[in-house]
DNA sequence: CTGACATATGATAACATGGTCATATGTATT
DNA sequence: AATACATATGACCATGTTATCATATGTCAG
């Protein structure tokens, strides 16, 4: 189990942008211009970003006409998010802004 | 559930160094110095990833003397890292360096 | 095969994060 | 109280990460 496996793994959830994307796709698959509507964010920002989750594991593609239809691993992400929720849930009060790295 | 708890959450695990922490807490808990030895970082880097890590709630501190033993939240951290190796041991082949977004 | 649309890629600039050094605080021993 | 040890904190620099802009590729309709 290599290090740059983890931390690979770890960055899909590392940041807002593909946060957002994995709640957006965690109803239905969605094409990029639909993140990119939905989100409001720029259409290069979600096609890199999906790259790195998919890179990953995280999410599959599929072409529907010129669109690229992405879907979420559920199997590995949902858990993931589960246990997160939980943690969080029990330890909120610890999880403000953390301080001591900024 | 906030973004920012989230954020942090994830961040826990993000860096070699708080995963090395981690691991090394997992056998059992132990002091700064110790921490410090053992990993042969230094002291100011163990003390603020600790920080970092009690305050996100994954560590728990207490005093012993001039030391302060540090001891690991197994019930969320164990659960996690488990589903991290499996994912891992699944995708381990996606999970080559992700050049996307470097 | 041309135009229009959808997505991907690359380079760059802004920002976030982590490590180190210097220093401060906190605690026990004498 | 003075010293020594253990840990914490703050500021700074180096490095890594992200978003954006410009541009390229790919795909379908006509």
């Amino acid at each position: 189990m290599s290090d740059i496996s983890y931390k690979l793994f770890i960055r899909a959830f590392s940041s807002k942008t593909r946060l957002d994307i994995i709640k957006h796709l965690s109803k239905k698959g969605a094409s990029v211009s639909d993140i990119s509507n939905s989100l409001g964010f720029e259409q290069s920002r979600v096609s890199h970003n999906l790259a790195c989750l998919a890179e990953c594991g995280f999410v599959e593609v599929n072409r529907k006409g010129k669109q690229r239809i992405y879907s979420l691993n559920r199997k590995t992400i949902l858990p993931m998010l589960r246990l997160m929720d939980r943690h969080i849930k029990k330890y909120h009060k610890h999880l403000k802004e953390c301080g001591v790295l900024k």
